[in-house]
DNA sequence: CTCCATTTGTTGAAAATTCAACAGAAATTC
DNA sequence: GAATTTCTGTTGAATTTTCAACAAATGGAG
């Protein structure tokens, strides 16, 4: 577990927690780390939603397959970074999304009781940990709102827009790369693949950016 | 204040806070009531995220203008209900929406910093409420995923049936109203209104379904 | 280096959405 | 209760997306 706690000191979870009683409170959690390899399944739709999971190392995807079998990826999931937090807070039975490996991964899991219900104990960071779920639930909530405010243009050039600005906002630059390949991204802003790599032609030829792969610039 | 004590019991935020302490916790976090008219705006995008809305008469709806004027709906809001939590949480500058009422309404409104730092007094309930805080946010998580399993449909047919088909669920029920008008509908499904009424008629002479108004029936 | 699998870009045809305009129904206002 | 406004359904044309198929480029394995 020790060679987690570079990582496990900056998951939002943990924050403010000091790093010598980080092990304590993994034991009282009774975390365990498991690890996949690329294209496993960390999570499958329908399983009981009783973990949180954490990111130690790799990265996966929050996904929904439609009836059609139609990918709906609903955000991706790097080191440091939690997932199914939601469903386990709120006791929802089942998870209604599949968290599949991007390349092979080691990741945390913890029963989410063990958060919310003080442990006998008594450990006295129960209350910190709540907090920082909290604080980690309204910046999640606040990923979905910009997802919504992507996805709810009507045209694939405006979604892509969108997302483009949102991505070199976050970046800090009008260059910046993304975290998906074409699929991918086409996958996240719900639209056709070819009709996204077109529409990416056209916009280079219209001198709107330029881009190379995962790369882009807005000029 | 004593005349909101029915709703403000049935309100998430207070869940486990016993009724003869609430004005006392209403106090503490400085809640103070504001009436809107129809069609006015509560929230403005743009205003200062530092409030927690409760609505506790009426009802509204957040919604997302874009640049060409396009409405879209992220969700409805009715009496006992908050909005505007994850904003004030995750400490965002700004709310990213805005709040229109749809009738006359009374909300409440907290400053969320009243709720997450202890006041002086150290009034002992704080640790409720951002447990209850947390619950909320993780239940305003799961609405955003089905409103994104909906949306994310390729078609309007297939995004207002997995629409009906998530409130016949919640009504337990074939038969159940929706809360939307026909514009309403189509500006949280994200499709155009015209097409949306004529999908409607197209199932209705396919014998998918019947339907007045907001009332519908699955067959 | 070569072969193989994956990713990306392109195209044209089919399907679906959007847009604008209008008419009838329903609700609201005075 | 008459007049006016809002809501709903319908239509056809224009736009856009999706789908399927393929070729070029890329990347990795052996």
């Amino acid at each position: 577990m020790k060679k987690y706690l570079e990582i496990l000191k900056k998951c939002p979870l943990f924050d403010r927690i000091e790093e010598d009683r980080l092990l304590t409170v993994l034991d009282c959690l009774a975390a365990k780390v498991i690890s996949f390899d690329k294209k496993y399944t960390i999570m499958a739709e329908g399983n009981a939603a009783k973990y949180i999971g954490i990111m130690l190392s790799g990265s996966a995807q929050i996904v929904q397959i439609d009836y059609y079998g139609n990918r709906s990826i609903l955000s991706g999931i790097g080191p440091t970074e939690m997932f199914a937090e939601a469903f386990a807070c709120a006791e929802v039975g089942a998870v209604p999304v599949s968290v599949i490996a991007n390349e092979p991964c080691d990741v945390m899991l913890i029963n989410c009781d063990r958060i919310l219900h003080t442990c006998r104990n008594n450990c006295g960071f129960h209350q910190q940990l709540i907090f920082n779920l909290m604080k980690d639930l309204a910046t999640k909530t606040i990923l979905f709102h910009q997802k919504i405010e992507i996805t709810s243009k009507r045209t694939t050039r405006d979604k892509l827009m969108a997302y483009l600005m949102f991505q070199a906002k976050k970046a800090g630059s009008h260059r910046f790369s993304i975290p998906f390949d074409r699929q991918e991204l086409a996958d996240y802003l719900e639209v056709d693949r070819s009709g996204l790599s077109a529409e990416i032609g056209k916009l280079r030829r219209e001198g709107v950016l330029e881009s190379h792969k995962k790369n882009f610039d807005l000029l």
